[in-house]
RNA sequence: GGGCCAGUAGCUCAGUUGGUUAGAGCGUCCGCCUGAUAAGCGGGAGGUCUGUGGUUCAAAUCCACAUUGGCCCA
């Protein structure tokens, strides 16, 4: 049976299919890395992208926003995670038919960028890079910005991230900067962007207050000391004289700056004795300051009798920065913060905390700072030096304190400290003026508008971002920082309440004259753009105040900023507004998440004087679609390394994907990745899991593609072959295409769930067990023409529809090898990625078109499991599939509840068993075991708590009832007082071990095997082993598979008697054209080798190759 | 301290609105095949579904508490 057919080549004119099936696993499975860079030049030439957007121009948008990276750090392996999350689910929107812009974007602002040039130029801190000047120091950050724009982009190509990169939106362009001061302009015009002054964390290296976006990537555990110090008071009376204050505080540097102490109004403070002192405090507390039974109760005091007493303070310090200058100090304030866990319940005040500044404000206490903004002390402080840097303070204060007696007691204690995300320099709070947006003013509305987000995972949306939201503060937006967005706000110098948010360029150019050509809107420009007040009856001029703008702001703007909005592409703007889809990792909840929401939710819904006229100066201004920024966010989870840790640039741990790409090729990188769990989850980057998705998926997809080519080129099949109609080819075609478009069907609706992994597993089942190990095995010799040619075009045709389906399928995860098998497939030469999704709904569509075919899938379910039974069966009694069996049966329970009978695929079993025929079992034969089993889910309702007592007597129920149930009939059954009527669908059948043969059940198939050997059978398959054994050593010899050859052999009768009957079968399938030869006599041991027989016998086979002249 | 998530086979993970045989891949053991697959295929073994209570006729699934780990926030 083996052809000799050389590889024909194929006559037809069209030099396309020539190129066409050449087999590419080979070259893909050993290259990855070059085969898939030969796809990405074909992309290159043909500039796939644009191509999609032609192809679109007049389709639906889905719109997708991408979240700009920062370009000045180099990009690691969890950005493939999150790129090819992205990249998926566009290809795959992009293939359903949508438009799908695809703009790059990079975030350049902001505080990693100042720090990156600090670096360069070797110098730390705000005082330095002011020497250095702001202007040439801005110089360098843009400069920087882009240094791994270039690696950034060579890895997102070469990931396959299509994604248009000729022309991104960069955050510190003009055009986006004037896009930014716009949005702020209409914060302003709402009365939502207002001046503070908040004590913010704030780090004295980098010299800037962080938001609470970066305080939260910086905590760490760090020993402090805590103190408890006494604040003697000074003319108190009655019980309290000559009493101390105790306060407890874990911060001692901020001891001098103490302005107040702060008790509780309601709480009962106990003035207690100790070692000859009085001291107040909450009576809780008294045994950890002072040690069990080492205090006596002397009396009791209420909080607010205690307010405005005076008391000592506990240094004696000149200098300092006074930030509020209060009348009062030293003295008891009371307020509710106050609490009962740690301390005293007495709180030691200082400027450095949130609650001690608004209390100060309010009580009017005198501020006075001994720490500066760089974190180190202003002034001399009982021999702590002026420069010192806070927490070095703690020590030697503590000791003054111990001296002076007013120290009670001291331990070291470990805490979670905020550090400075950046450069772990621990964080002082600290206050300082600075800008808000009311973001509190319309949290409501962000609530509400969140409920409309689909959130993947829906907990996202509803825990973590929606408590956030829920407990919304202003946003901090300013940043006393140089490489940034400046503020837009103009200040009067004679008066700070008269100030101005500028919109746009043209506004500042009406109050400041002409801007210039090359006008640039960073510091220290626009710092020196200054010009009279033009509120009317004020005069002074206004100057611009210091701060940036939050980067974050920026990032948030971009569905707006990206497209100059709204100096520019307003109906652009309107189309693309919101997003249909982001996707960013879980990090972004409070990040980028937040920012657009809050800016989108602002501009479309809190800003209706926006919208009111519909006109915006003069030209018409479309409306946006009211609400959020995006209607479903995809989260991912966090990428770690292989230890289970969080990659970081701070920890430099970050894996390069270059590697991993070389060995593997990304499309199986990519696989794996969005295969591995839910997206939200994380995940630790694992090399053999990548192998493995190589080897076992797309070298089962490129094997398969190469079977057929190899097929198609032998037999010179071709696409202008007329193909049978799906009615007219065999059931198992019909199945394979049934199963295919279901496949896509669920893929297509995962996807839309965006839920990659479920559309993976889906794919990855039908590829590989359906596809290949199934169809593909069990159909091979129609290809070779074995079935005939009707069976055989049907065949190829079926193969060949499979296939486009598949590849076209898995486009969106795997592109390169997609693209290039596809095209092969086809001898198209467009991409895979301008073509449709597999849509069995689509009458274009014609091979798939309705080819979805349940009953047919649902009669193939049997005859695989009985497969698998059989197999089983014939392991258990150690007969080999080589050993031809005389009788397989079948009992198959529910078979008459099937449309479609499995009886069609009778072959399958035959081959695949290895039996010489199939009985099939109808109804309930005597030698099947039977039992019925409730139908839970079908009953369970209906029977409630006697669901219990029903399964037992279903369980029961004899033969005769079964068969009657089985055959259509009701049968009632009675527990206690209730009758059930069960029907058929009510009770499930299970079948047992038939008597008499082997058997085996798995649910409601049940298989017998027949095992007897008859003396036929036990020769038929010694002439097996025989062949076995032939072409094996046929192999082991080197020769080519259509290598003819000569065979000798000699053994035991048995042996004797298999070739005389099957002598001539095992020639012709060994390629002996001369028949096999029987020698009477052994064989000459250094010619031929021996072979040990399963029956405990031998054959002796000698072979050599045969020269065939030349046809 | 608060919020969210996760805990299922040695490992990595599935598991629909609760329904009675908890699945897959890898690894392991055994076997098969050799005219697609520098391979592949099949069959075993392997699980008190983290623990304890509860709801229910029925819980991996719902609830409570506990525990371990991760993330976010104080």
């Amino acid at each position: 049976m083996i052809s000799a057919k050389p590889p024909r080549t194929t006559t037809t004119s069209d030099c396309r299919i020539r190129l066409m099936f050449e087999p590419q696993s080979r070259a893909y499975l050993s290259h990855p890395d070059a085969f898939e860079k030969e796809v990405l030049a074909a992309w290159k030439d043909s500039d796939v992208l644009a191509q999609t957007l032609q192809a679109r121009a007049d389709a639906e948008p889905f719109v997708f926003y991408e979240g700009p990276p920062t370009s000045n750090g180099r990009p690691g392996i969890h950005h493939v995670l999150a790129r090819t999350l992205k990249d998926s689910i566009c290809r795959f929107q992009n293939m359903r038919g949508k438009r799908v812009l695809r703009k790059a974007g990079w975030d350049t602002h902001g505080l990693p960028v100042e720090l990156e040039v600090e670096k360069q130029l070797g110098i730390s801190g705000k005082p330095e890079i002011e020497d250095y000047g702001i202007g040439p120091f801005n110089q360098k950050c843009r400069q920087s910005v882009f240094a791994y724009k270039e690696e950034w982009e060579q890895m997102s190509d070469r990931i396959g991230y299509m994604l248009d990169y000729a022309d991104p939106y960069v955050t510190f362009h003009k055009n986006y900067v004037e896009s930014v001061w716009f949005l702020l302009s209409r914060f302003a015009a709402n009365h939502l962007l207002y001046r503070g002054s908040k004590v913010l964390p704030w780090c004295g290296r980098c010299g800037t207050g962080l938001s609470s976006h970066e305080v939260g990537q910086g905590y760490q555990d760090i020993d402090d000391p805590s103190v408890w110090v006494h604040f003697p008071l000074r003319n108190a009376t009655g019980g309290l004289a000559g009493a101390s204050l105790v306060a407890w505080t874990t911060t001692p540097w901020t001891l001098p700056s103490n302005m107040g102490v702060c008790v509780h109004p309601q709480f009962a403070y106990a003035i207690v004795e100790h070692d000859g002192h009085c001291y107040v405090l909450l009576e809780s507390k008294a045994d950890a300051v002072f040690g069990e039974g080492q205090w006596n109760k002397l009396g009791e005091v209420v909080g607010e009798q205690l307010a405005g007493l005076a008391y000592e303070p506990l240094f004696s310090w000149q200098g300092g920065q006074v930030v509020h200058d209060g009348a009062r100090g030293h003295v008891v304030v009371v307020d509710e913060f106050v609490s009962d866990d740690d301390g005293t319940g007495m709180v030691h005040m200082a400027p450095y905390g949130a609650d001690d500044f608004r209390i100060a404000q309010r009580d009017d206490l005198r501020a006075v700072l001994a720490v500066g903004s760089e974190g180190r002390f202003l002034c001399p402080v009982a021999g702590v030096e002026a420069g010192t840097f806070f927490r070095d303070a703690n020590k030697p204060l503590a000791r003054d304190l111990k001296e002076r007696g007013r120290l009670l007691k001291i331990n070291q204690y470990r805490h979670s400290y905020p550090h400075c995300w950046r450069c772990d320099t621990p964080l002082l709070y600290f206050p300082s003026p600075a800008w808000f947006l009311r973001t509190t003013a319309y949290k409501d509305f962000m609530v509400e508008e969140n409920q409309r987000i689909r959130w993947v995972p829906p907990e996202i949306g509803q825990g973590r971002f929606g408590e956030w939201l829920s407990n919304n503060i202003d946003w901090a937006l300013s940043r006393d920082r140089y490489w940034g967005t400046p503020l837009p706000v103009w200040v009067n110098e004679d008066d700070p309440e008269d100030w101005i948010c500028v919109e746009s360029f043209a506004q500042l150019e009406s109050l400041a004259g002409p801007l210039g050509e090359d006008f640039d809107p960073h510091r220290p420009v626009v710092d020196a753009i200054a010009f009279p007040t033009p509120t009317p009856g004020k005069s002074g001029m206004m100057r611009r105040v210091p701060q940036v703008v939050d980067c974050w702001f920026d990032s948030g703007a971009m569905p707006l900023a990206q497209h100059h909005w709204p100096f520019a592409n307003r109906e652009l703007v309107a189309e693309q507004f919101p997003a249909d889809f982001i996707c960013e990792g879980l990090d972004q909840t409070r990040g980028w998440f937040y920012s657009l929401h809050a800016i989108s939710t602002f501009l479309t819904h809190v800003d209706q004087s926006l919208w009111a006229s519909g006109f915006l100066w003069g030209q018409p201004l479309p409306r946006l679609r009211e609400g959020s920024a995006y209607r479903s966010c995809l989260v991912n989870g966090l990428m770690l390394d292989k230890h289970g840790v969080k990659m970081s640039k701070r920890l430099g741990n970050i894996v390069m994907p270059m590697e991993a790409i070389q060995k593997h090729g990304v499309d199986a990188i990519r696989w794996s990745f969005l295969a591995g769990g839910a997206a939200h989850l994380s995940r630790r980057y694992d090399d053999q899991a990548v192998a493995e998705v190589r080897r076992r998926i797309l070298g089962t997809l490129s094997a398969s593609y190469d079977f057929f080519a190899l097929y198609a080129r032998t037999e010179a099949w071709n696409l202008q072959q007329p193909r049978p109609a799906r009615e007219e080819r065999e059931a198992i075609d019909r199945w394979i295409l049934s199963r295919v478009a279901q496949t896509a069907v669920d893929c297509a609706q995962s996807w839309e769930d965006l839920q990659p992994s479920a559309a993976l597993r889906a794919m990855e089942s039908f590829l590989v067990d359906e596809l290949s190990n199934w169809y593909i095995r069990r159909c091979r010799r129609r290809f070779w023409g074995a079935a005939g040619e009707a069976s055989q075009a049907a065949a190829f045709a079926t193969l060949f529809e499979v296939l486009d389906a598949t590849l076209r399928m898995m486009a969106p995860v795997t592109p390169f090898l997609a693209d290039a098998l596809w095209r092969q497939l086809t001898g198209e030469e467009d991409s895979i990625h301008l073509q449709a999704f597999p849509d069995p709904a689509e009458a274009s569509q014609s091979a798939l078109y309705g080819a979805i075919d349940k009953p047919l899938s649902a009669a193939m379910d049997p005859i695989l499991r009985a497969a698998s039974l059989g197999r089983a069966v014939r392991e258990r009694v150690q007969i080999r599939v080589r050993q031809p069996l005389s009788q397989l049966v079948v009992h198959i329970a529910n078979e008459q509840g099937l449309t479609v009978s499995p009886r069609a695929y009778e072959e399958a079993l035959l081959q695949e068993l290895n039996v010489k025929e199939v009985v099939w079992v109808d109804g309930t034969p005597d030698f099947l075991q039977v039992q019925a089993k409730p139908n839970f889910q079908r009953l369970g309702k209906r029977a409630g708590k006697h669901m219990k007592a029903l399964a037992t007597a279903i369980q029961n129920l004899d033969r005769e009832t079964v068969f009657a149930l089985q055959g259509g009939a009701s049968v009632e059954v009675a527990i206690e007082d209730q009758v059930f009527a069960l029907v058929e669908e009510d009770i499930q059948l299970q079948t047992q071990s038939a008597e008499g043969m082997e058997a085996a059940t798995d649910g409601y198939v049940t298989i017998g095997l027949v095992t007897e050997l008859t003396p036929e059978l036990a020769c038929e398959g010694l002439a097996r082993e025989i062949l076995n054994r032939v072409q094996t050593q046929r192999k082991e010899s080197g020769l080519e598979i259509s290598d003819r050859i000569r065979v000798q052999l000699h053994g035991p009768a048995p042996v004797a008697e298999a070739l005389a009957a099957h002598g001539a079968w095992i020639a012709e399938e060994v390629l002996a054209p001369e028949g096999l030869r029987w020698a009477d006599s052994p064989l000459a041991t250094s010619e031929a080798r021996t072979w040990e027989l399963p029956d405990g016998g031998e054959v002796q086979i000698h072979l050599e190759k045969l020269e065939l002249e030349k046809a």
